[in-house]
DNA sequence: CGTGTGTTTGAGGCACGTCAAGTGTCGTGG
DNA sequence: CCACGACACTTGACGTGCCTCAAACACACG
């Protein structure tokens, strides 16, 4: 008990979501939490169900997406060991806004209504925090409609790689390894486009030497390169690449 | 000085944002805040300036804009009295999002910093209640992120004049009126696409008997079609208008 | 009564969606 | 351990929704 107690403690702290809490907030939040477990592909919460619980991963990574008007999903965003989701359950009536699927063996810890309401009140660092986090996520939403309002798609998809390896990237030899599942699908759904455009951007992106992937699997070797699509700058010369055909 | 701080105080009220709070919180925290004029096309703030105050709209309307990579601009959205921007100006270092521009006659009440902070801190209601709507917030924007991902123009528009409906609307003999100066561009920039796609679409719905538009004014004359639009549904058959080419 | 800002309309092109086939790869059960 | 089936991915051909550019019009304001 107080082993698991000290090991999701620190898995807590571990994530950025939480580092700036007090000893006693932490604890007091952690107490009243309860930890489920859930199975790569299982579904943690409905978009559109009552919100019950809010939620802080602990390990594995969440798919979250909605469900467009004709049945084809987007996906809000990918949720890994300490980001937070379904704060509405913080608010009677609340429905939860999207669908959560783990798409690796998840471990989560959740607070319901009371407690958390409870927690808000008691230590409003933990309210002000959350503001932060809510911020930020508004932030990154606007970033996203100016994307999709004003970018073409090989962009877009450029800032989705990009925004991944910032949140998943693991650093392998060849480059940054995107370690997460992910289909050209998955990155369609991310960046409102089509998965055959998806496949052919990486296609061509693959014969450049900017990434390398496998089934499921991205690796980036040439990660400014990236930026620079991203940013619709001109290309920079990759090294070891010659060049001379611009006329 | 008292007559002034009832006015502000039930403006402050009669806004949707602050209608939960008690009565001591509402006055310390109007207490804390200085009163901002505006004239119409002044800017409030520009994006990227580091964020100084938070601010809640008290008359007038406000646009929120951001730039796109080549320079167009990207409607966030509309302020009117109640609403409440800037959150990030609650944290230190923070910068603006966006841009902000009056676009009539405006007044808002500004906090800096500090006093926002105190005030977060000693009434935790008032911290919730920013959370809520920053929740409402990122479901909207999420929202719109699905409409960008999937949704035509023509849906796309009609969606965003529903919503301005809901927003601004004032019921007049004809119908309902945007109640605010919107040009085709503003539309054009809200939906992701351009003044002339706008122009085109508006006047087929003008033919239709859906809006009826003059300069820089639109007036929703059936709802209910434009909803039908947004949705995706079959044209409801506008009351006297003769149908039978279906098949 | 002009000048600017907002708006309409047309012609043309392209980026991207759509549909159709096909290849490779993983996982599963015999 | 192999074979099958499902899933992930590729590639081509084709269509089209919307952007782009150019021109002219109309209303509002000084």
């Amino acid at each position: 008990m107080e082993s698991m107690s000290d090991d999701r403690l620190s898995l807590l702290r571990r994530g950025p979501r939480f580092a700036e809490l007090g000893d006693d907030e932490l604890a007091g939040a952690h107490e009243l939490a309860t930890e489920r477990s859930f199975a790569c592909r299982e579904t943690l919460f409905r978009e559109g169900e009552e919100a019950e619980e809010f939620l802080v991963v602990l390990a594995g990574r969440v798919k979250l997406t909605q469900l467009g008007s004709d049945g084809q999903e987007v996906i809000a965003r990918f949720l890994g060991p300490g980001d937070m989701c379904a704060a509405v359950a913080i608010f009677p009536g609340g429905t939860y806004p999207a669908t959560a699927e783990a798409v690796e063996e998840t471990r989560a810890l959740g607070w319901r209504r009371e407690p958390i309401d409870a927690l808000l009140r008691r230590y409003p660092a933990f309210a002000v925090r959350a503001m932060r986090v809510l911020s930020e996520r508004v932030r990154e939403l606007q970033d996203r409609v100016r994307e999709l309002s004003t970018e073409r798609v090989a962009q877009r998809i450029a800032r989705a790689l990009v925004r991944l390896a910032r949140q998943v990237g693991r650093p392998v030899e060849e480059g940054v390894l995107l370690d997460l599942p992910l289909t050209r699908e998955d990155l369609a759904n991310m960046t409102g486009t089509t998965l055959y455009t998806v496949s052919r951007v990486l296609t061509e992106w693959e014969t450049a030497g900017i990434v390398r992937t496998r089934r499921r699997r991205v690796v980036i070797r040439r990660p400014h390169g990236l930026v620079s699509i991203a940013e619709d700058l001109p290309d920079p010369a990759p090294p070891g690449q010659r060049e001379g055909s611009t006329t």
